[in-house]
DNA sequence: TCATTAACTTGCATTTTACAAGCGTCAATT
DNA sequence: AATTGACGCTTGTAAAATGCAAGTTAATGA
């Protein structure tokens, strides 16, 4: 599992996000907060299910999201990034920011200039 | 090829940028300037040889990478970021500073220019 | 009992990636 | 003149990841 590509930062980091989904699931996870399996289904992008389900699997394993259960019988579960996922807030808000100025047709998101301190989860 | 999942800014950057390996050459173009073909594929992550053609190209063609014959006699290129490449800068800071921060092993740049290094402390 | 919802898993075809080898152009060396 | 070597790729193929549909398990409400 820790076979690192070299020591570069960056490496490192798309090791673990670096794919056409798992920063989606994190974004929802930052934007909506705690979310379900089912939740995260419906988003726009239609994830497939077995997909979903491995990136949440390695994300809780890495430590950037955490499930729980709030429900039993039956048993629900809920989403939510840790403190290391939200933490990605910076690289997302990055992202939207070139993504604003260089991809013609992006949706803007009503308050995120790039420093993003919009809280409530 | 202007299939869009999505309008979601950064669903778009994902699209373009969301792999192993892009952001990475994107960082090398970053940090070293401007670089030849051989020594993109000098750099320690090892990354095939089709890889690195086929990125370069789908590069080019979203007008983040520009490349140049700086001699004829042989005819040899040059590959280096437009402004819309370099803009990416923000994004790759974030990065670096979140790696840094939460995966430890990971080499952290002597100094950064420009709005690069830890968006936090 | 039957239908329904949540949260997944399984099977399989398609696509992408990785690895090795090969190719064409030119320049210098033998 | 022929060989060697560097550069900038392309091609072939095996392996892995992805996408899609369907099936599974557990519980609840009609």
């Amino acid at each position: 599992m820790n076979f690192k590509r070299s020591p570069c930062p960056i490496a490192n980091t798309l090791d673990l996000l670096g794919d056409r989904w798992t920063l989606l699931i994190i974004r929802d996870l930052l934007m909506k907060g705690s979310r379900t399996y089912g939740e995260l289904l419906r988003s726009p992008e239609k994830i497939a299910t077995n997909i979903l389900a491995e990136r949440l699997r390695r994300l809780e394993e890495a430590g950037i999201v955490e499930k729980a259960a709030y429900q039993t019988n039956p048993t629900r579960f809920r989403y939510a990034l840790t403190t290391k996922g939200q933490d990605l807030r910076p690289v997302l808000s990055a992202m939207v920011g070139w993504a604003n100025r260089h991809i013609p047709g992006t949706y803007r998101p009503p308050f995120t200039s790039s420093g993003a301190s919009s809280d409530r989860d």
